[in-house]
DNA sequence: CATTGAGGAA
DNA sequence: ATAGCTCCTCAATG
């Protein structure tokens, strides 16, 4: 029996896992942990992970063995590892694999060394239709449009797996990297960027070709998604979350490669333009005609009311980049199942979806290949380090009142827009006159009130396109200190960077959108000049509950926050004298 | 024929 | 579980 008091982990057989965030072992260990375990809870002292079958998948199919992980939480456990969870874990790790989709001649074998579970898949009655015929104790034939739903089915029955079958290679397409950019700037894939194009196309014709990548904001998404089409070398078909990603998506091809703007096509709402390499957004092919809300009740998707999908099939892609993997709309799932013969690449900050269809990313698009922590790029200053503070803020008596009597949706508002945020505000922005700031949130009147506070323009979804460059130009030369922005801020990819973001409001725990803005303040800012990222909650209310829920993320990735309370801001001056100042 | 704005969907 | 944003389409403007 083994007892380490020094370290910090508390290992149960429920498959969660406590880690004390005081001891000093904490970093070390939260990145051996994060590979296969999932954050749950990051309260002050003690956060929770949990060991999920998904985590320990994905886990695998990145390369990590299950004595990597039993040695992992051995080496940083109090007590021994419980016996029935190194049971579980070994057992969920050699699910991963025991199924196996091969293709022989021209058909789809299902095969597996283990009898039983093919006796299993034949006879389950979500598995049994997607099976065409059986051919012995090990293997049955699957109706190639089935490579898709079979291991959708089979993920959810708790057998994830492993697709062999290969790829078809797609019309080639031949292109070069440029050695530099159109500025004259080298450009070369860092290591980080290569060692994920590596992980992707690992194993060749069969084994590499599908999966996901886990990047930061700001590790260059894009650069990795080119490193994948060149080594392809084929049409390649780029989905994108909307109008800006897209073209952002063609400017970085055409600097980086060798293709010509002839080569790119973009498939939009505004142009629907094929060509060797296309760039379209989710939104064009979720776009439905014929029947409306009538059969929006049924979960079904009927892909005869999505004309856009057929984009799938106009050309014999080599390859399809499914940029921001999280955000993957339902139609987009369906017809993947269908093309699971094309090499696919997603791409994506994090594998956590809040509609909980993360299996259907493992199945679909493919398990994860790589992923780099924050933490990591940080200590090699591709990102900026940042300081993350959660500031709470006391609310007025009477605010309070109004707040215990509301309904609870009210109360969601009431305490977001808590007007003491706006003391807050002005205390740190006294202590960041020189940086370059954001403020950002998801209540348009509070923000109106904070623009006109600080004499700063504010930004929403309404401003017309050619206000927003003419701000962001000016904030972006530095003769603009503070923009308020918001929730735009979430979407808008030529949003310029900043040092200093203040976050005065956030939608219902989104880690997302939580890690979205952090992204904001990122690039690197030289040594020792840290980012800072302000969260400003409203102390004992719903507010400060769903700042918890969106810090999870972050904490994931490897930030701290500290949290101080509003009132410790406060120095000698008044705020009234701080406000006037920054007015006049 | 471009641009702009309203209305609807997700 | 909101309010908000984006992108779609269609129609009206100059």
């Amino acid at each position: 029996m083994h007892y380490q008091p020094n370290t910090p982990l508390i290992v149960q057989s429920d498959r969660s896992v406590l880690v004390e965030v005081d001891n000093p072992l904490y970093e070390d260990c939260r990145e051996i942990i994060a590979r296969f375990a999932e954050l749950e809870k990051s309260p002050e002292h003690i956060h929770t992970y949990r060991i999920t079958p998904l985590s320990i998948w994905n886990a695998c199919a990145s390369g990590i063995t299950v004595d990597d992980m039993l040695g992992g939480l051995t080496q940083f456990s109090k007590f021994e590892v419980p016996h029935s969870l190194r049971v579980d874990m070994t057992d969920l790790c050699s699910r991963y694999g025991r199924l196996k989709l091969i293709r022989r001649a021209d058909q789809l074998i299902l095969s597996s060394t283990d009898p039983l579970l093919i006796e299993e898949v034949v006879n389950h009655k979500r598995s049994r239709s997607l099976i065409k015929e059986r051919l012995n104790a090990h293997e049955v034939v699957i109706p190639l449009l089935c490579r898709g739903p079979i291991k959708q089915v089979l993920v959810k029955l708790g057998w994830p797996v492993e697709d062999l079958a290969g790829y078809t290679a797609g019309t080639t397409l031949q292109f070069a990297l440029r050695g530099e950019t159109t500025h004259g700037m080298p450009f070369d894939l860092r290591d980080y960027q290569n060692d994920a194009v590596a992980s992707f196309w690992a194993g060749g014709s069969e084994r590499g070709g599908s999966g996901v990548l886990v990047l930061p904001c700001g590790a260059g998404k894009t650069i990795i998604g080119i490193g994948a089409m060149a080594q392809v070398q084929a049409q390649t078909l780029i989905l994108a979350t909307g109008i800006t990603a897209a073209r952002q998506w063609k400017a970085e091809i055409l600097d980086k490669t060798d293709l010509t703007p002839e080569d790119i096509g973009e498939y939009s709402g505004e142009s629907k333009d094929i060509r060797p390499i296309t760039i379209a957004t989710y939104q064009v092919l979720t776009h439905r005609v014929g029947k409306k809300a009538a059969d929006a009740k049924t979960d079904e998707v009927e892909l005869k009311n999505y004309p856009h999908l057929e984009l799938f099939s106009a050309q014999d892609w080599g390859l399809i980049i499914y940029d921001e993997v999280h955000l993957l709309p339902a139609p987009v799932f369906r017809i993947t199942a269908e093309i699971q013969a094309r090499r696919r690449l997603g791409l994506t900050a994090t594998l956590v979806r809040e509609d909980g269809r993360e299996d259907d990313v493992f199945s679909l698009i493919g398990p994860k290949k790589a992923d780099v922590p924050w933490r990591v790029l940080e200590r090699q200053g591709w990102i900026a380090e940042a300081l993350c503070t959660e500031v709470r803020v006391g609310m007025d008596p009477d605010k309070r009142m109004e707040y215990a009597v509301a309904e609870s949706r009210e109360k969601f508002r009431i305490a977001s827009t808590n007007p003491n945020k706006d003391y807050a505000v002005d205390n740190i922005l006294r202590s960041h006159e020189n940086d370059l700031v954001l403020i950002i949130g998801q209540y348009i009147s509070q923000l109106e009130l904070l623009a006109a506070r600080y004499n700063a323009p504010l930004i929403t979804g309404k401003t017309p396109n050619t206000e927003r460059d003419r701000l962001y130009a000016e904030f972006r030369t530095g003769r603009l200190k503070r923009l308020v922005v918001s929730k735009v801020a979430n979407f808008s990819i030529d949003l310029p960077d900043a040092n200093v973001a203040i976050q005065v409001s956030g939608t219902f725990g989104s880690r997302q959108e939580e890690a979205q803005r952090l992204g904001r303040i990122l690039r690197p800012k030289g040594p020792n000049r840290p980012a800072h990222f302000y969260s400003l909650v409203t102390r004992d209310t719903v507010d400060q509950e769903f700042g918890m829920h969106r810090q999870l993320f972050l904490t994931e990735q490897g930030y701290r926050y500290e949290i101080i309370d509003a009132e410790d801001l406060v120095d000698e001056k008044r705020v009234d004298d701080v406000v006037s100042r920054l007015i006049g």
